[in-house]
DNA sequence: ATTCGGAGTGTAAGCGCTTACACTTAATGT
DNA sequence: ACATTAAGTGTAAGCGCTTACACTCCGAAT
């Protein structure tokens, strides 16, 4: 069933069945009832490869991420999905996963499916050096591309970002208001937004004239028993507080802390990353630095459509944390 | 750029072109050497819309869920998603929502993409009337449906579920063995695996001369606070046990047992669902039903493949649960 | 009465690819 | 030496749609 079966029995021809599908205003009310008929009688959807063919696009991005598992991208892609229908936009999903490699070989994947533009969250897509710089490039060439999370200098390239810097920089202040002087910080990995948590709590520290102690500065598994467990193979580690990258990292040093019997907040303070769910299934309840997905996928989102509507767009928008207060501290 | 002006810098026809993008073994090595010199110089890639017009596929299949944001669901799609790479298939992500009217229209959408199978995670796509039915028939019509936790009866729709009943009648057996008598059973929804895990306790229940207490089965949002506070609320509840139809509800019952100043598993035991990140992540942690969502998803995709490949595929397979033993139970 | 313009519709030329079929070589068998 | 075949390549006809352009009406303007 194609458009030249619709027309011979709607009695007109394929340029008004093709218009009628498109909602043309050059179409009569008349005329369109007639096709819409026609075509519910017999069940007929236009053929979008066909449709994609003639007008160059088939309405749909890519969204790309280490790993849907992981609570905050999984949040993220949800929210993305969900407003992005409201557009008329479908998205493809990509699991790129952590590995270089592998992140390379999705690009090529992805280049492969004609897209309208492609969103990739997590700061993993971030690179400095050109030679790494080069397969993103060569998507950019090709289609505009979104980073949330992620920052890279690039035409056609546009990154939304939350202020990590800022949010550890204020958070780590105010455990130094209360007196705290050895706080552990746990990152995730290497990645872009991991560096600016890590620069935010060194330039506290070091406003305040604390010297850094590369021996708190440690780098787990994002995993909660993957943190526990290399917290507690850590001889003679001393700390009272604990800033962790993720809320997993953050869990995994409450179980370290639990393992070793002490109290938090009261001999030690946490404080956790993205306010996902797990801050509020712990115990105590996690102290989190919400760094707000839906903002900054909300501000992406209206960035992409300006832009495929053919307005110019900011390469680079900030998005300020929150901290959410919980049991972990006393502040 | 495209096969034409490939061709003509190659210096062969445009069939022959198609036959090196296909890698067809009729075209000789120097030949594709050749051509494959010059579509890597001019950074050429084939249109995905005219190739799927012409082979009446895009190696792209559907994956619909009400909501990835929920861990489970993340789970699966990550794992879908991963695993069919390796098969050359990428995957369309609908966030339906859990609200009918929402699902029908995402299955409005899929019906406009050309996928080549759809995937559907959750029970929350199980339909007993044949009303509620027809939308997912339509659907049938035109391209296989794969349901996980789902059930359906039709040509074109195929289940893979996990044994829910069997699991929750087992772990209700265990509770009963250790003495238990009021088991509080928490439930997310009326949907099929929902009902499976509720008959599994009400079996066991009566085939051990236990009444079932309806008071004792409630139905609370699937979320931490909802359900603590929805304990909270209720009047005068006794029980000496939970069991949860997710993790997420078993916690929020941890939540409440911790406000009331009980113990666990001393004076309440508590087995949750899904054994997801949250089961490990509580304190104490949660005993929790792993219903495999990675065993589940394997099959899945199996049986796709297969169907895809031309076989015949079973309509219905299960698949067993695990229970995972941890803190929250004394068996 | 005649011209003009706009609304509605049809014709046909793409869009960029796949592939059946035809064709050209060159190698093999007799 | 000639027929036969296989390997490699080209030609052209789709695949199902969009849309520029042409055309036909018919009412309004002159």
């Amino acid at each position: 069933m194609n458009i030249y079966d619709i027309a011979k029995l709607a009695g007109v021809s394929i340029a008004t069945v093709s218009r009628v599908v498109n909602d043309s205003p050059k179409v009569s009310e008349r005329t369109k009832d007639k096709v819409r008929q026609v075509m519910e009688d017999n069940g007929y959807t236009p053929n979008a490869f066909a449709r994609g063919l003639g007008l160059g696009s088939m309405n749909t991005l890519g969204i790309v991420c280490p790993d849907v598992a992981d609570i905050y991208m999984a949040n993220a892609v949800s929210y993305l999905e969900k407003n992005l229908q409201g557009y008329g936009y479908d998205c493809i999903l990509y699991c790129s996963g952590y590995d270089e490699e592998d992140k390379q070989q999705t690009v090529e994947r992805i280049l492969k499916k004609q897209i309208d533009a492609l969103i990739m969250v997590g700061s993993e897509y971030t690179y400095d050096t050109p030679e790494q710089n080069g397969y993103l490039h060569n998507v950019a060439e090709k289609l505009p591309v979104f980073l949330i999370n992620g920052s890279m200098e690039g035409s056609n390239i546009y990154s939304v970002l939350a202020d990590d810097f800022q949010a550890v920089y204020d958070v780590t202040e105010e455990l130094l208001f209360t007196g705290r002087r050895e706080i552990l910080f746990l990152s995730n990995a290497h990645s872009y937004s991991a560096m600016s948590k890590l620069r935010g709590y060194e330039s506290a520290l070091k406003e305040h004239g604390i010297p850094v102690n590369q021996k708190l500065i440690l780098y787990p598994d994002n995993a909660i028993y993957a943190t526990r467990d290399m917290l507690l193979r850590q001889r003679s580690l001393n700390f009272d507080s604990v800033i962790a990258a993720t809320d997993e990292l953050a869990v995994g040093a409450l179980k370290y802390i639990r393992a070793r019997g002490m109290r938090v907040p009261g001999e030690i303070s946490v404080v956790g990353y993205n306010n996902s769910e797990l801050s509020i299934c712990c115990e105590p309840e996690l102290t989190s630095i919400d760094n707000r997905v839906e903002v900054l996928c909300k501000t992406t989102i209206d960035s992409i459509m300006a832009l495929l509507g053919g307005s110019t767009v900011k390469q680079k928008q900030m998005v300020k944390c929150h901290l959410i207060r919980r049991s972990t501290t006393d502040f």
